[in-house]
This record gives C-alpha cells, sequence and structure tokens, in this order.
DNA sequence: TAGAATGATTCGTG
DNA sequence: CACGAATCATTCTA
C-alpha cells in the first residue's frame, strides 16, 4: 500500500493555503479564464463521491485512492471543516461551556482540609486534634482512638491518591487514542485540528465528572469516618476514681445546696480534666439519685463528710485556706469540724434541696 | 451473664 | 437556659 504517504502529502498541502479553509486556487477560482474549468472538477470529484457507494469493493478502492489524490482533494477537505466548524461544533461548543464548578471546589476543600488531599505530613492530624477537643475527654487513653482514626484515614488517602492516579493515566491514553484515532481519520475524513482539540476537551471533561464522583466517594468515606470516630467516643466512659473522688467530695461538702456556680463547675472541671458540661451531667445524675435513695448514699455521705472534716482540722491546724472550689451558691463551704458538720447536717436537713425531696415523698 | 452502676441524652417546665 | 425526671447505652461486678 503506498497509499499513506501519497495522502500525508496530498494533506501537507492544506497548511500551505494562503487563506485557513480556502487554498489559493480555489479562491482565485472563482473568476478568471478557467474558472469554469475548476467548477467543472468539484463538480466531478463530488459526482465520484456520491457514486462510490453504487461501484463494487475493488473499484471503490481504486476511485478512492484516486480522489484521495487528486489535486483538489485539500481544498474539498478545508472547505468540509469550515462548514461543520460553522454548525455541528459551534452549536456543541456552546452547549458544553461551563461554569467553574462550585460542587467540585468544596470537595477539593473539604479534602485538603481533611488532609485527604494536602501534602503528605500531618494530613488529618488537625482534625484529629479537633476530634480531640470536642471529644473534651480524659486526654491519654485516646490516643488509641487517635491512631486507629489516622491509619484509617491514611488508608482512605491511599486509596485515593491510586485512584486519581489510575483515572489521570487513563485519560492521558484514551486521549492520546483518540488523538491518534482522529488524526489518522483527518487524512480521509474532514477533521480539522480545533476539532481534536474540542474532542480532548469533552474526554476531559468526561473524565472530571470521574473524578468529582470519586472525591465525593472519598469525602462521605471520610466523613463517616469521622462520625463513627466521634460515636465512638461519645460512648460512656466511667470517670476515673479520682475524679469521681472529687465530684463527690464536692457534692457532699455542698449537700445543702449541690448546685456549684458556673465557676466552681470550671474549678472542678479543670481538677477532674473533664468539661463543664460533664460535670453538669454528674451533678445532675447525683442530685437525682441522690434524691431518689438517700438511704443507699448514707454511708458514702458520711464517709466523705469524715473525710472533708479530717481536711478541714489539717486545713485549720496550718492556717492555709480550703482546697475546695469556692461556691457563691454553697451554704456550707469547705471547712466542717465534728461538731461544724452537726450543723451542716441540720442545715442540711432544712435546706431547699431535701425539703424539695420530702415535699416530693409526701406528695 | 444478669443486674447494678453510671455517664449521656432527651424532654418538659419554670 | 438550668434543672428534674425518665430513659438509653455502656461499663462494672458479683
Amino acid at each position: 500500500m503506498d497509499e499513506q504517504p501519497r495522502l500525508m502529502h496530498s494533506h501537507a498541502g492544506v497548511g500551505m493555503a494562503g487563506h485557513p479553509g480556502l487554498p489559493q486556487h480555489m479562491q482565485e477560482g472563482t473568476g478568471g479564464a478557467d474558472g469554469d474549468g475548476r467548477k467543472q472538477d468539484i463538480g466531478d470529484i463530488l459526482q465520484q463521491i456520491m457514486t462510490i457507494t453504487d461501484q463494487s469493493l475493488d473499484e471503490a478502492q481504486a476511485r478512492k485512492h484516486a480522489l484521495n489524490c487528486h489535486r483538489m482533494k485539500p481544498a474539498l477537505f478545508n472547505v468540509l471543516c469550515e462548514i461543520k466548524e460553522k454548525t455541528v461544533l459551534s452549536i456543541r461548543g456552546a452547549q458544553e461551556e461551563e461554569p467553574p464548578d462550585a460542587q467540585l471546589m468544596r470537595l477539593d476543600n473539604m479534602l485538603l482540609a481533611e488532609g485527604v488531599s494536602g501534602p503528605e505530613k500531618g494530613g488529618g492530624s488537625a482534625a484529629a486534634a479537633a476530634a480531640a477537643a470536642a471529644s473534651g475527654g480524659a486526654g491519654a487513653d485516646n490516643s488509641a482512638e487517635h491512631s486507629d482514626y489516622r491509619a484509617k484515614l491514611a488508608q482512605i488517602r491511599q486509596i485515593y491518591h491510586t485512584e486519581l492516579e489510575k483515572y489521570e493515566q487513563a485519560c492521558n491514553e484514551f486521549t492520546t487514542h483518540v488523538m491518534n484515532l482522529l488524526r489518522e481519520q483527518s487524512r480521509t475524513r474532514p477533521i480539522s485540528p480545533k476539532e481534536i482539540e474540542r474532542m480532548v476537551a469533552i474526554i476531559h471533561r468526561k473524565f472530571s465528572s470521574i473524578q468529582m464522583q470519586l472525591k465525593q466517594s472519598t469525602c462521605e468515606a471520610v466523613m463517616i469516618l469521622r462520625s463513627r470516630f466521634l460515636d465512638a467516643r461519645r460512648k460512656r466512659r466511667n470517670f476515673n476514681k479520682q475524679a469521681t473522688e472529687i465530684l463527690n467530695e464536692y457534692f457532699y461538702s455542698h449537700l445543702s445546696n449541690p448546685y456549684p456556680s458556673e465557676e466552681a463547675k470550671e474549678e472542678l472541671a479543670k481538677k477532674c480534666s473533664i468539661t463543664v458540661s460533664q460535670v453538669s451531667n454528674w451533678f445532675g445524675n447525683k442530685r437525682i439519685r441522690y434524691k431518689k435513695n438517700i438511704g443507699k448514699f448514707q454511708e458514702e455521705a458520711n464517709m466523705y463528710a469524715a473525710r472533708t472534716a479530717v481536711n478541714a482540722t489539717n486545713v485549720s491546724s496550718h492556717g492555709s485556706q480550703a482546697n475546695s472550689p469556692s461556691t457563691p451558691n454553697s451554704a456550707g463551704g469547705g471547712s466542717l469540724t465534728h461538731s461544724a458538720h452537726n450543723d451542716e447536717t441540720l442545715r442540711f436537713m432544712s435546706s431547699p434541696f431535701l425539703c424539695r425531696i420530702r415535699s416530693l415523698r409526701n406528695s
């Protein structure tokens, strides 16, 4: 087959034309002495093209070959390209102009914020730290969950990057393939370089939508991981013994009015390494449970009262201040000697808190 | 493993 | 919004 080199040669001639689309000899063809002859030429070519399907395969091949070598072929291709450009592509081009995708930007931002698409080092640690802060939990034993979270995030990150790489490779391969195909076909079909460019853009858009799906599902995975992580942290975990003791100490030494002020709650929270709302929860639960079953808590109450008394004795003998958090709401304060404890008990018996308990019992 | 203990959540109320 | 009350869900313990 010696068709190709000759075809390529004839195609190269298109670029040599003075006008993009109409080569010199065609532009001149509108008038002049041999104008009628050229019109005749074009008419012949068109006639041959129209009738090519009626011929046998061999005849058609021969005719095709002859047409490809025809001196008017480049010009005809250019004209056809121009017509195509003005009709189909212009419509398609106008339709497919898209504004910058806001959703894609959101996804990109989220992936960056979660450390999935950003730089490798420290990825996700910010999110983990934020989650840890949100938990407000007792610090040390969360490290296992942190590393678990980070490991899962790294896994997602790796999958994302692998898939992205695959996508980019596939996109490049496909684009190259289509470009080669179109270049190849442009020898026998009127395909302009601009059209090839457009086709590449279309392919990129299509792959871009796949990329968006990838980003979307990655975002979903991160969200699920995060919610699971946070849910896991919401799991109830008993406070450590020291924290419980601090809280009980406060509760029983302020039994007449076990409602710590905001400042006292903050101080307790700090001491116990828990959040203020956890302190509130604890006091809420404690009050209601104490109220429901005073008898059951009596022993505990006595124990803490005795302990508070001992502390108070030590404090007064050392002349320093009580270590208990300050409480504007407190009727009793922290310093209780044995007799003071009796006073405290008396006050407790008539305290608003227990009055409410009694009225509840009577009703 | 059942039941108790306990931290968290939800809902109604003042 | 703080609180009480009921309830849920998990952990502890015998």
